[in-house]
DNA sequence: CGACGATATAGAGAAGTGTCAATGTGCTGT
DNA sequence: ACAGCACATTGACACTTCTCTATATCGTCG
């Protein structure tokens, strides 16, 4: 884990550009192809393709041909670490901000 | 939260470097003066004093004056926003995603 | 006050990013 | 085979980012 900050930081990097990141949480809704995330931006297909390439070869995002469509995917690895990795950030707070965090929790 | 793509997309660039993500990763420790976090990096002072400057104004990490230090800390609700913002994600997918997802849940 | 230690700012340069128009590639019907 | 649609790649451009050296500012102590 703490070595990974290469990583963790493209991760980050790949979902630091406001469209990547719309279409992120638009493939949150499930497999979506080019041509309908298309239709929410506007910006050309090119952009577009551009953008999915760094999200796909990030991992954050997967790939796959259906005929004449290209149909993207969250990948749930990638997800659950960058969950992981805010997720830990909390836990080795000291006693300070742990009473905070505490109040935070919501189950 | 939908309409915030813009602020969570400024916090994701402020962490994409990975020079800053470990110096947030190091503040969760507790807060540091940037002479300790200068230490840690083959970094000269003025290029710690920028990384600074931007994880301060993307609002991740609170600073203030101690005499001649300046110490930093991380900003809880702006985490806790990054954590909101990846939790909600899994919580939006469909049913094929979701069995993936609870067989990574481990409470 | 004056010197010093800690941090910030300015300026410059190399490298990276996001966008487009133009063009290439790959699949599918006819 | 070939025409047409969906998507990828290329090349160019403006803009941003990260780093440094040099210099300025700010706070403390004698």
């Amino acid at each position: 884990m703490k070595e990974d900050y290469g990583v963790y930081a493209m991760y980050l990097k790949a979902l630091s550009d406001e469209t990547r990141l719309k279409i992120f949480d638009m493939l949150s809704d499930g497999e979506l192809c080019a041509c309908d995330i298309l239709e929410e931006f506007n910006i050309t297909q090119p952009t577009l393709s551009y953008h999915m390439k760094i999200l796909s070869e990030s991992g954050l995002v997967d790939s796959r041909r259906d005929g004449v469509w290209m149909k993207y995917s969250i990948n749930i690895k990638s997800l659950e670490a960058l969950k992981q990795l805010f997720d830990n950030i909390t836990l080795n707070m000291d006693s300070t901000s742990l009473s905070l965090s505490f109040s935070a929790i919501k189950y």
